[in-house]
DNA sequence: CTATTGCCTACTGCCTTAATCGGTTAAAGT
DNA sequence: ACTTTAACCGATTAAGGCAGTAGGCAATAG
């Protein structure tokens, strides 16, 4: 019943790691992927979304790879994932683009489900990538 | 990227309906989908593993069906999606039988991940079948 | 003994995820 | 110019889970 694929974890880890290395210069994908042990081709099309969307700008060529495009704190858990795993509801009638459920009148978990997802979206949205960085820090 | 898949949502329906129909005699299953409006054949194997567990009773022949084992207050949420979804870890490498992640030391996720877990397992296991039915009744 | 109803096993179609393959474009170094 | 580096791009695939289906067996009531 994972919630959250490897898709967007990788992301995370990707978009935690660029901002610890800091924001001189660029990061090859190679070397983020050895570093953080993932398939190369995979991550590159995880990354090519995290571009278009403008959180990351690549540069082609030697001396090339990716960069933040603001700094750590700036950038919210719930941004990159809602991004890279294309919603963050926890059941199918929360969803951003859900036909209306026929059955929301007098549902008797409804109500729960939309405690539950102001819950978890609170939750993303108050952790930034600065804030994860800090926390590998205390451990 | 839904969490709670259908099995685990007719399950909590299901239940809920059950609790809200009172313990006097046994619901049929055919009644249940018709009324829950859930395919017959796919609920069945549901409630199966409902009965396995000892959260239903299920009673053959005529005039029979199925009923809570116990009065609606003492079944959590938690409880039911557990069962039915077989954990409710938001990522993998919390699952209760994960191998243990190699990248555990220095992961920068890993923090928020447990603290996101705590906050879940937490939800879940303060709602119970009483309060669905209550909830349903504010609206 | 028959109708009802739950129990059990197996199977199928579909969709998503994670990953791979092979190439194209852009930039820098020589 | 040429070569190397490295990001961009599209198509494809292999595996697995989910939702649902099919068909028969077992127990209980009347």
């Amino acid at each position: 019943m994972v919630m959250i694929s490897t898709r967007g974890r990788y992301a995370l880890r990707v978009m935690a790691d660029l901002a610890q290395q800091g924001r001189e210069g660029y990061l090859p994908l190679k070397e983020i992927a050895e570093r953080q042990g993932i398939s190369e081709k995979y991550l590159e099309s995880i990354l090519k979304a995290l571009v278009r969307q403008k959180l990351l700008v690549g540069v082609r060529g030697k001396g090339g790879g990716y960069r933040l495009t603001r700094p750590p704190e700036e950038y919210t858990v719930g941004d990159i994932l809602r991004l890279t795993e294309g919603g963050l509801a926890p059941v199918a009638c929360l969803e951003a683009d859900a036909a209306p459920c026929p059955r929301r009148e007098g549902c008797a978990t409804l109500p729960m489900w939309k405690r539950l997802n102001d819950m978890i979206q609170q939750f993303f949205d108050g952790v930034t990538l600065a804030d994860l960085i800090a926390d590998r820090a205390l451990e």
